[in-house]
DNA sequence: AAGCGGTGCAACCGCGAGCTT
DNA sequence: GAAGCTCGCGGTTGCACCGCT
């Protein structure tokens, strides 16, 4: 079957809309609604009768420039720093999925965040990235981000960093793992080391292999949706061996070793006071 | 004042999911 | 079940604006 042109080519208009054409659009949507964003140019028509044509746009256009744009309930202007804050928490979690951040930052669209992001969030947080690691595993830090563009590692690392420092430092590359891009890596040879999750203390350390679950997307996204959570990051590294290491976000410790622990179908385990 | 490069943002494009016929 | 359609999403592009030289 060959999919149907979006619009008709001809005689639709593309570009920048026009204050005439958002009054029309406007008008249409708030008389009728948008039921049907292929039918509204056409019906656009009965509505304006001074333009002739109609609205000479494609629905297409029509939704994008409603959604992103003339909607009432959008907010304008700067993000503020707590907006920017959430932004950037929220894409450790839930990677480029826009839609779904912008679902948690009322008034703001899904390309809003987006530009946001790659226009000032990104830049910063590389930049932090390249602050916070003043030794050998600068190079395989920015590696692993340009890989993993969406992932690169993060604010609040740096703090991460410091408590359990002795770990990180043995780690040729950190690398944040999200419901995204979990999948992306080979896991087959990693042991969990839970050194690293106790920090260290030695009656908790057990270095003994464990296969490391390939997250369904299902887990994550009921577990995100019952605990309501706006989650730091798992933080995995790689070792030099290339095995790799479990380290998690002391804030939310419990929440994240169980998922795992769920994850491979192993009963949920005490955690001990830090 | 003109030219140029960088930046920000609105808009477009292609694709896939899900629904309808 | 296949074909066709609509909608929404994420990636990308194009252009206006701004600051610097």
């Amino acid at each position: 079957m060959v999919r149907a042109p979006c619009c008709e080519k001809m005689g639709l208009k593309k570009g920048p809309w026009t204050p005439e054409e958002d009054q029309i659009l406007i008008g249409y949507i708030q008389h009728f609604g948008h039921g049907n964003w292929r039918a509204l140019p056409k019906q656009a028509v009965n509505l304006i009768s001074y333009l002739p044509s109609g609205l000479l746009r494609c629905g297409k256009s029509c939704r994008l420039r409603w959604t992103n744009y003339l909607r009432p309930d959008i907010k304008r202007g700067n993000f503020s720093n707590e907006e920017e804050e959430a932004i950037i928490k929220l894409h450790e979690l839930l990677g480029n999925r826009w839609s779904a951040i912008a679902a948690r930052l009322p008034g703001r669209t899904d390309n809003e965040i987006k530009n946001v992001w790659h226009t000032h969030l990104k830049k910063r947080l590389k930049a932090n990235v390249v602050k916070m690691t003043n030794d050998g595993t600068q190079e395989d830090l920015i590696e692993i981000s340009q890989i993993n563009s969406n992932n690169v590692t993060t604010r609040g690392q740096e703090e991460h960093m410091n408590i359990q420092e002795p770990h990180i430092e043995a780690y040729s590359s950190i690398i944040t793992v999200s419901p995204q891009n979990s999948s992306e890596f080979d896991f087959s040879s990693a042991t969990t080391d839970s050194s690293v999750l106790t920090g260290g203390k030695e009656e908790y350390t057990d270095s003994s292999p464990v296969t490391l679950p390939e997250f369904d997307e299902g887990i994550w996204s009921e577990e995100l949706r019952r605990e309501n959570l706006v989650a730091n990051s798992v933080i995995w590294g790689f070792d030099f061996d290339q095995s790799v290491k479990l380290s998690v976000d002391d804030n939310n410790m419990d929440f994240w070793f169980n998922l795992l622990l769920k994850a491979e179908n192993i009963p949920t385990l005490e955690l001990p006071e830090f």
